[in-house]
DNA sequence: AAAAAAATTTAGATTAACCTAAAAATATAT
DNA sequence: ATATATTTTTAGGTTAATCTAAATTTTTTT
């Protein structure tokens, strides 16, 4: 029996939700992330928990099993070998390819992930910094500061983004924050924490918390 | 409102079903290609013409509307293309692509469409032979003959197949026959119509009816 | 430890896409 | 021109995924 489009993205949103520690998810939040009510989304966890992919006692919110979390990483596989393709080979811009991603990430054939993993050279992360889990289903989440970490003078490496809605990679196009960018901070302001940076040595600009926040660095 | 995929199904068959003439298809042919029952059938077929997809009245047959021609030819135009990326992208055999491309044909978004066409050169024909609409809709079906109209003696260009199924394919792949390959006829049995044929000016083989029935081909 | 608030589940509907069985329309054969 | 057969439609259900409203459980506050 296969997993539904619907299914799959469920347990995809689980692992995102349930985050390194595998904390328990509540129904609410699932609600919320996939945009329908409180009530589908039992009925969900029931059918879920019937086959298996879910750790779910009434009331108590749930986990994915090891299979569930098998089938959610390797959506998540598909989705970011699908972005890199789209970026890479097609030409789109980083900020386009979410939306075409979340289908294309639900056609099955293993083969065709394999030849296109392979198609790609492999590729280690995707479009936005993300981690591509490999085909046996290892992901590792590399451990980046958030900008808002960084102190005074520091020098960073642009590793990726916490937010990957398109207005906010427009924005940093617009910045001319690309990944793997060096960023410096050459200022912090007390009051509202904005800060000026200035990009691969060159030039300077100013950048609100909102964007600091949103932004995966690494140390070099 | 958007098509379902089920809806682009039955349009793309009824489309295959009505042929150069755009003849009547009828509800049974439906149900045996769509593999579901006359009933159903008929459901969908009220919603097609609610949506003004297909001309339909009771009892009298369906034939697709200038807009589901259009989406019937856009589907066709995606699953072809798909085919090609497998094919000459990724390495696919050309018996390995059609059910991927069946759920690939099916992923909305025109400048997706738009960009890998340009990436794959603008294929005019998919691995199968088959034409590929250009961005405009326009689908124009070259004239081939099928091989069992070719006389004995003459040398003719296989340009495509006319059963699609892996099996035929493969058998094909065994017999060296490729697209753009030469048939010379060498033979033919009066008894059960099979015949010998000459590759590429090179290997001979005996082949059946039922492979003739099968090949497209053009005189040169 | 009650009471109030919040979160979650249950009950009962709805819609899309299917089904079977029965009725109706059309086509074919006598 | 009837009778028979075939095709198609209608009637009435089912399942997956959703919904609203009501009931229940858990959490938080007083
Ligand atoms: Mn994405
Ligand atoms: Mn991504
Ligand atoms: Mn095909
Ligand atoms: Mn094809």
């Amino acid at each position: 029996m296969q997993n539904s489009f619907t299914e799959e993205n469920y347990l995809k949103i689980i692992h995102a939700l349930s985050g390194r520690e595998g904390q328990e998810v509540s129904t609410n939040a699932l609600a919320e992330s996939t945009s329908t009510r409180a009530a589908s989304v039992t009925d969900m966890l029931r059918k879920l928990a019937d086959k298996g992919l879910i750790h779910y006692k009434k009331y108590q919110g749930v986990r994915l099993t090891e299979t569930g979390e098998k089938v959610a990483i390797n959506v998540i596989r598909k989705h970011r070998l699908w972005e890199v393709f789209l970026v890479e080979k097609l030409g789109f811009g980083w900020d386009e390819v979410h939306d075409i991603a979340e289908e294309m990430e639900h056609i099955p054939s293993d083969e065709l992930v394999e030849r296109l993993d392979a198609f790609l050279g492999h590729p280690r992360f995707d479009p936005h910094g993300d981690p591509i889990p490999d085909a046996k289903g290892n992901l590792t989440e590399p451990d980046y500061l958030i900008l808002t970490d960084v102190s005074l003078g520091e020098k960073v490496l642009m590793m990726g983004v916490l937010d990957h809605a398109p207005s906010f990679l427009q924005h940093l196009d617009r910045s001319g924050i690309t990944l793997g960018c060096v960023i410096e901070i050459t200022e912090i302001n007390e009051y509202d924490k904005s800060a000026s940076v200035r990009i691969n040595g060159s030039h300077s600009l100013f950048i609100s918390l909102e964007v600091s926040k949103n932004l995966l660095v690494q140390r070099r």
